[in-house]
RNA sequence: GCGGUAGUGGCGAAGUGGUUAACGCACCGGAUUGUGGCUCCGGCACGCGUGGGUUCGAUUCCCACCUACCGCCCCA
């Protein structure tokens, strides 16, 4: 009897020719990031569970149910990272790049697997991808909007349209004490109306009622204080200076102030890039957020150091690449296939595909003692641009046959030529 | 965690309580003894997600489970 083995819930193979897709978006980032000085960091895909509790907030909805996380057999309880931010953050404070060593601010962006265990649905997986950066050491709004103009240069690179810049200011702890009282004050005389939800989050994170998707709790919600009335003058500034920058170097951008996030180490700017009409579903969603934190270092055990980054969800992005973004990527390119016929050439032809490669041109052969009219058809299909055939006779002669397989012209050609092919291609 | 829909060859997709499970694509072979994209011919599921049950008999009915997709929650 045989096994049949699945792939683990909410996991994807990413297979032929789709893994182009991913280079593609990949080696877009690292070139995009690359000229706003940010390097590469690499860190453990799990960690301590503590490192996640402790920087995502203990009442997040990430924290409380969607963690993906185990004891090992040493009984370390462990989580596979849910986010790449925390565990950024505790390299940083770990290998103490705060140092006066390094340059600062310290700008890194990371991509890979992240987990949560939670239903799989369109756009959503238990192990999904994500591209993020960090950058530590900063207080200024400059770092804020050259965090956010990088993930709009990113996404206009990979020529993804209809984006929609939303932004928001938690505003400072005082600004964010302030507001969170007046929420509570406002809402608590409602409370009987608030959904389940709602009432649980209310004196939790009554910020998080601002998000619900309740049609009856966004009636409160529309008449409920705002927090950019309850913003210290230095968050205010802050903010103004993110606007106006924003401004300065055109991007467009829109505030919404109810928008809150999932993860509570955020303060003062937090922003979210979203795409209408998606194929990922109906109405908007959004494929890129961040914003500022300015407690998380100290949070995590380090000394008090200002943060910002943003997180993008490679999954979702890759299912808005255009169309011919998609057909360029996934279309075979081959520039030579050898067709050999018989089996006296074997070694004639290895010799030639092995030159045609060192030449630098990308070449595949037959395996399979396949009859010549099989190779043709292989070639076709891989859309080679040429094929050399060496049968008995030609071999005997020196010579190769070399055919366009665009315009089906065919000509002989002497074997000690196969140098003059490097023209051919350019 | 809750609700809904679905699961037939490599892919797409018909189908019926009972002899050999349509068809299309792809693939392989042949027509064309050494040449692709067109055409024609032939081949290609001991099997209908897994495990139970009902039945003389189930891919088809029932139950459970698994997985996928969609919605809620939440989010990338």
């Amino acid at each position: 009897m045989k096994m049949k083995y699945q792939k683990p819930k909410g996991t994807a193979d990413i297979l032929p020719p789709y893994s182009n897709e991913w280079q593609f978006v990949e080696k877009n980032a690292r070139e995009t990031f690359a000229l706003y000085n940010y390097d590469e960091i690499r860190t453990p895909i799990f960690e301590s569970f503590e490192v996640f509790s402790r920087s995502a907030g203990d009442t997040s909805d990430i924290v409380t149910k969607e963690m993906y996380d185990f004891d090992d057999k040493g009984g370390r309880h462990i989580a596979l990272r849910p986010e790449g931010t925390a565990g950024v953050v505790r390299a940083f404070v770990e290998n103490k790049l705060y140092g006066p060593e390094h340059q600062k601010p310290v700008k890194v962006y990371y991509m890979g697997p992240m987990f949560r265990y939670e239903r799989p649905q369109s756009g959503r997986l238990r192990e999904f991808h994500q591209i993020g950066v960090e950058a530590f050491g900063s207080v200024s709004p400059k770092m804020d909007v050259e965090t956010i103009a990088m993930a709009m240069d990113f996404l206009k690179k990979v020529k993804v349209t209809g984006l929609k810049l939303v932004i928001n200011t938690l505003g400072d702890k005082e600004s964010r004490d302030n507001y969170r009282q007046a929420l509570i004050d406002y809402l608590e005389p409602h409370y009987d109306e608030l959904s389940d939800d709602s009432k649980e989050r209310l004196h939790k994170n009554p910020l998080r009622v601002l998000d619900s998707k309740d049609k009856n709790d966004q009636k409160f919600v529309a008449d409920a204080p705002e927090i950019l009335d309850y913003l210290t003058d230095n968050a205010r500034e802050h903010f103004e200076s993110v606007k106006n920058q924003l401004e300065a170097l055109g991007i467009e951008y829109i505030v919404d102030s109810t928008m809150v996030r999932g993860l509570d180490y955020y303060n003062h700017t937090i922003f979210e890039i979203m795409v209408a009409n998606s194929p990922l579903g109906k109405g908007e969603v959004t494929i890129c957020a961040g914003g500022r934190y300015n407690g998380l270092v100290e949070e995590l055990g380090g000394p008090e150091v200002p943060g910002v980054g943003f997180g993008l969800g490679v999954e979702r992005l890759l299912l808005l690449l255009n169309e011919e973004t998609q057909d360029m990527l996934q279309t075979k390119q081959l520039d030579f296939y050898v067709v050999g016929i018989g089996d006296a050439v074997q070694n004639e032809t290895l010799k030639i595909v092995h030159e045609l490669r060192q030449m630098g041109f990308a070449t595949e052969q037959d395996y399979l003692d396949r009859k010549p009219k099989a190779q043709f058809k292989s070639a076709d299909k891989l859309n080679a641009k040429f094929v050399v055939t060496v049968g008995e006779s030609e071999m005997n002669d020196h010579v190769f046959k070399l055919k366009n397989m665009m315009t089906g012209d065919e000509q002989t050609i002497a074997l000690k030529e196969i140098r003059t092919l490097k023209d051919l291609l350019k």
